[in-house]
DNA sequence: TCATTAATTCACCATTATGTTAATTAACAT
DNA sequence: ATGTTAATTAACATAATGGTGAATTAATGA
């Protein structure tokens, strides 16, 4: 799989979107800080984080008993450079559609 | 599901995004075009199509008998977008990222 | 040492996703 | 009308995903 379809994969679930926006809000958390998320068990958040670890996603730091996870800064840039590759197509677009929508109204 | 998360999800599939990349380089073009595309069959095709038009990714035009495809530029800018309302973090975390790496170097 | 806490891995089950071939729908052209 | 082309829907098989409870690993601390 290319490297940002797997990123999208990753991301693709409620869960985990979840999980990796409350890490960016606040920062480095353990795996336990997102049990009380939508009523999922232990074993399934640990799953998900593996699933975004081996996305790249996110990375893991072992201190102590605790396992804590950050959101690695690469993965959320290449997804904005994607979708800024495109920015011509898109800005160009939705001006069109702008100025479409306005002679409309005009129109009326 | 999230508006973004279904995004993410319409672009999890390596057939999908392929189509996605092709009609954005591209412009519109009919279902039938993406027909040799890692050999993937027309019926297969169809139903990528159907999830990321379900998904607001692309749009359906018919003209005669070929249903036009394109892609959705809100789609594209949204994804854009939600990068860059996390700028700060990835920016800054890059930024601190590079000059380790730099006094590494000097280092040695 | 032994109980506790943190997190994971295991074994399993239900659901969803993806692909196939065959059949169907719809527009065109002769 | 009828055959052709474009694309979809139907019916089905198989793989992948996501969840659970039970068991396991590993560090902490009395």
């Amino acid at each position: 799989m290319s490297n940002l379809c797997t990123t999208f994969a990753a991301l693709s679930n409620e869960t985990r979107f979840a999980i990796v926006e409350k890490l960016l809000n606040e920062g480095e958390l353990s795996a336990g800080s997102f049990q009380d998320m939508g009523g999922v068990s232990p074993p399934a958040i640990s799953r998900h984080l593996k699933i975004l670890k081996d996305a790249g996603v996110v990375e893991q730091r072992v201190n102590k008993q605790r396992r804590m996870y950050s959101v690695r800064p690469e993965a959320v840039q290449s997804i904005g450079a994607w979708s800024m590759s495109y920015r011509d197509f898109w800005q160009k677009s939705l001006n069109r559609l702008e100025i479409m929508l306005q002679k409309e109204s005009e129109r009326k």
